[in-house]
DNA sequence: TCCCCCAATGTTAGTCACTAACATTCTTGT
DNA sequence: ACAAGAATGTTAGTGACTAACATTGGGGGA
């Protein structure tokens, strides 16, 4: 079976036992078994336990969108308009698996500290793509702040009612820390400065 | 010997073992061993490894600044002036042995990453201050995006030079977020609203 | 078609953080 | 001095994770 086959499975076996059982409740062991495979494999395709729910590749489009933004604004607002422009152009996955692993990930303590450290990367591209306009204090500030509010929007839309969009969770994070006109509260971002 | 005593002497001797071998290299049972316990007791004081490291108490002080903050400013300029009020109030502990886990922690990635987990607490704190005057959602949003700012100030303070005060990195961190007049860039929290 | 090669996987034996259950010592008030 | 409770020790275990080495299986070249 190809390697990426094989991960697939795991992660698709392994997020069903725990959403059922609880996250704490499953062993590795037990899902290799149950995926057919020994936990030796588990542990070459996913680094940690963690990762089988945490797993969630940076967006390189999002630091470019921020870098892109013109100057005239603080750090903080060009973070934030930044990461409008990326979601006008990304399509966000909205999967139902995605939707899962928030959840998982929402109500495990272990594993809410462990979505905090995961955007750890994120914080730093976003810092570097600031610090291209603003001073590198700034731009590291700025960058956590924005992090901070949106993970917090993808906890709450990962706990929230099933029809809540993810994106509007984003925009409305995103607005409490760089208002935006209340009257024409969106289709503004691209254009203000 | 008294509780109290043996938990400050296990964490000198384990900071020091781990300032000097770092984080991973040093086991509990070599720290507890080095301590003249066994491993029972260090787990008896502290409950996981990273707890000797970072262990740090809430400062409610920090709430209650923030709940008196008056009406008429966005959830997230409450918070910072909030906290900016706080500072004043409170004398930071800026102790050696104080920065001395900072470090630990800012150059350790399994332990940077405890440290923003270790928020978790402080920041659901600042949101139900916040939730008084503003919607829950909005509150959520702005305590994230603070505590994110006040921990790179903080992580930023532990690596940088050791003349630099605690406080004028937090201050900077929340003038990020919520500017102060440039022209009166002290003293005017209090005063402003 | 055969074979070989290497990627994917398995086996085994460990380390380390952390826990449960129970035994022991030390301290402290009366 | 003497119980009673707090602090600590002992032992045995679980579970995440790693290192070293053995094994298999399928696809490309001869």
């Amino acid at each position: 079976m190809t390697a990426a086959r094989t991960k697939a499975h795991l992660q698709r076996v392994g997020l069903d036992m725990i959403a059922e059982a609880g996250y704490e409740a499953v062993t590795v062991e037990q899902i290799a078994r149950a995926a057919g495979v020994s936990h030796m494999t588990f542990f070459r395709h996913f680094p940690t336990k963690q990762s089988l729910v945490l797993e969630d590749p940076f967006d390189p489009a999002i630091a470019a969108a921020i870098a892109a933004q013109p100057p005239g604004a603080s750090a903080l607002a060009r973070a934030c308009r930044g990461v409008r422009v990326a979601l006008d152009a990304v399509s966000l996955p909205e999967e139902d698996q995605v939707r899962i692993r928030v959840r998982i990930g929402a109500s495990t303590p272990s594993l809410t500290a462990g979505i905090w450290a995961n955007t750890l990367a994120t914080q730093v591209a976003i810092a570097d793509a600031l610090s291209t306009l603003s001073p590198p204090y700034e731009s590291r500030i700025a960058a956590a702040a924005t992090i901070g509010a949106l993970t917090v929007a993808v906890l709450e839309w990962g706990t929230g009612p099933a029809d809540r969009r993810l994106k509007d969770n984003l925009l409305e994070a995103l607005n409490v820390l760089d208002p935006l006109d209340p009257l024409d509260p969106l289709h503004q971002s691209e254009h203000s400065r």
